[in-house]
DNA sequence: TAATTTTAGTTTAACTATAAACAGTTCATA
DNA sequence: TATGAACTGTTTATAGTTAAACTAAAATTA
């Protein structure tokens, strides 16, 4: 495990945190998934379910930034939603480049029916850190994301 | 930012961390990923090739287990890798049904071209986040990941 | 106001990845 | 030894993702 490069002290530890960064989230990110193949969504799809669900009605635009997925993949998964009726496309009347995508009572319910065992899967994947050790990665990860606003 | 779910203090620290962790690696390989366009190679061929570069020469079925990818996968990957000339594939004459995979000279020195300005991303990435900070994130990914195990 | 630029969403083509079925090799065991 | 099980790698079919070109609408500016 970890990096054979022979470099600085400064790369070495960046390319340990890197390597662990990348395959925990790929192996935690796996698992999951392999939880969920039951719904019929697949994670691009539920996930932009679940913020449509928590912030109600939003423009694909801001799906795309929200997922970090780009504006013709959003394309799909909307129509994808939208052909299993749990969201609608209306066409934004103020400015009407925008579609304002919104969760129908039929995705409510699908979510209000597998957002339990969703979380449960990711609490129990997360069992293995103590609570404050949770804190920490989050804020470790939070740190490191932040940088993309540059 | 982070979750609006009603749940236990279990499950909002789970998927606070959960969140962060998927958000965090998913801008960081992308950033990564796009210094390193310039290559040529993709980040599963480069992963593949930087492996055949420290480990020597190994069998398909360990470089799928290595990159967490599927070993149809890896039949590409080696593929392109080939066509490139920077690995050649050798039936193992003990086992013929492993065929190893090893780096020619001319990926060596591809590698030896690139890899400096990989880890200088890298190491660039990772800037935002002391030594400690690094050090600490690289153990609680990898608590986290050794679940994979089981 | 007219022409230009910018923006949101769509379409298309190329790429990446996987699962499932398959072929060849080795192992187990009866 | 012979049959069946297990394993490695390949092929095929399919799904998900993106970039680039495009359409329609709005904002800018000349």
């Amino acid at each position: 495990m970890g990096t054979q490069y022979k470099g600085s002290a400064r790369e070495i530890g960046a390319l340990n945190a890197y390597i662990k960064l990348m395959r925990s989230s790929q192996s935690v990110s796996e698992r999951i998934r392999s939880h969920k193949t039951v719904t019929g969504l697949n994670s691009s799809q539920f996930g932009a379910l679940e913020a449509l669900y928590h912030l109600g009605s939003l423009p694909q635009k801001t799906i795309s930034e929200k997922l970090l997925v780009s504006k013709s993949n959003v394309v799909g998964i909307v129509d994808a939603l939208e052909k299993l009726g749990f969201v609608k496309r209306q066409q934004n009347s103020d400015d009407r480049r925008f579609t304002n995508v919104s969760i129908t009572e039929e995705g409510r319910k699908y979510m209000e029916r597998t957002l339990p065992d969703h979380v449960n899967a990711i609490a129990e994947e997360f069992s293995c850190l103590t609570a404050s050790e949770q804190e920490q990665l989050a804020k470790l990860c939070r740190k490191l994301g932040l940088k993309e606003q540059a």
